[in-house]
DNA sequence: GAAATTTAGGATAAAAAAGTCCTCATAAAA
DNA sequence: TTTTATGAGGACTTTTTTATCCTAAATTTC
């Protein structure tokens, strides 16, 4: 199902939501966040590396060493991280083509997205619709929303 | 914007949104169109090399050849292409792991789409909302609604 | 029939994404 | 202080996607 972002994106939010359930004065092995949540060891430890360059985790070397969720997963978005690692998706661009489809500037400040001037395309309400719930999703999606829903991950 | 198909399946919706705007009875060349439609032509001519294979298109050799959209464009929704392109994707599934979400069996016979059965996951009726509106648009909108939609290309 | 044009098809190349491996630095525990 | 465990960091490999090139076949026009 991961045809809306990247595999990498996939793995991060996978592997946060992971952490976010975990009790916050722990640190976690990598090794044991790859084989809960299903992520090849080699990959989710190069993603953690960038992740603590973000700063959303912080990590320890070392014997009792890990990494440890240190940003407020109650403000932490899909699409804060979806847009983070694969970069920035303009919304005002046409879903189909190389073109602008309107002066649209989406603003997902958390709040749900309507565009703030229609172009004169004739799928546009359409469109715009479908966007609409892409970004509303993506950017009204926390990772503190996923407490305690340990359904996703192997036991 | 196309983070939610392929380049290849954007590819051949601009294509087929082009050649559902022109006269029936000609045959354009596959040079023509990717200048139109801003697609590599080389990619291009690949592309309806399958699409004459899937019957969509019918094509023609030598001096006034080309190509030509024989499908019925009123019944060739973007899902089909996708689908077709990209492989099926299984709604089922969780959209960020790779487990199943519930017990749904997704119809897009160009309906709207509703779960059938409810898992028991927290995020369900969110997360199924917005697969409904993924479903909804790709399988409600067919090539034929781009009817003298120019905008999309070059002119 | 010859010349010109246009798609078909196979081979290949380039770029991007996903995944692996090895060594080093660091920290805790023995 | 030595041993052991664990992430950091760089180089590398594999796979998938995107893109190109070249020759053959077909069709029209002359
Ligand atoms: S309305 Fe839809 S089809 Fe038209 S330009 Fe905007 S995104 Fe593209
Ligand atoms: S409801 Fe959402 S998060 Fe929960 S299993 Fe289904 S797709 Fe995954």
């Amino acid at each position: 199902m991961s045809f809306l972002y990247s595999k990498s994106s996939e793995y991060i939010i996978r592997a946060l939501v992971y952490l976010s359930n975990i009790d916050k004065e722990e640190y976690i092995m990598i090794k044991s966040i790859s084989e809960h949540t299903n992520i090849p060891h080699p990959f989710l430890s190069k993603i953690f590396q960038k992740l603590a360059a973000k700063k959303w985790i912080i990590s320890k070397k070392g014997k009792r060493g890990g990494v440890k969720l240190i940003a407020d997963s109650s403000k932490l978005t899909l699409m804060d991280i979806i847009e983070w690692s694969d970069g920035v998706k303009d919304f005002s661009q046409c879903i189909f083509g190389d073109r602008e489809c309107g002066d649209i500037i989406p603003k997902h400040d958390n709040s749900v997205w309507y565009p703030e001037k229609q172009s004169n395309c004739i799928l546009y309400d359409k469109c715009n619709r479908f966007k609409a719930a892409i970004i509303d999703f993506f950017s009204n999606t926390t990772i503190s929303e996923f407490k305690e829903h340990n359904s996703l991950f192997r036991q």
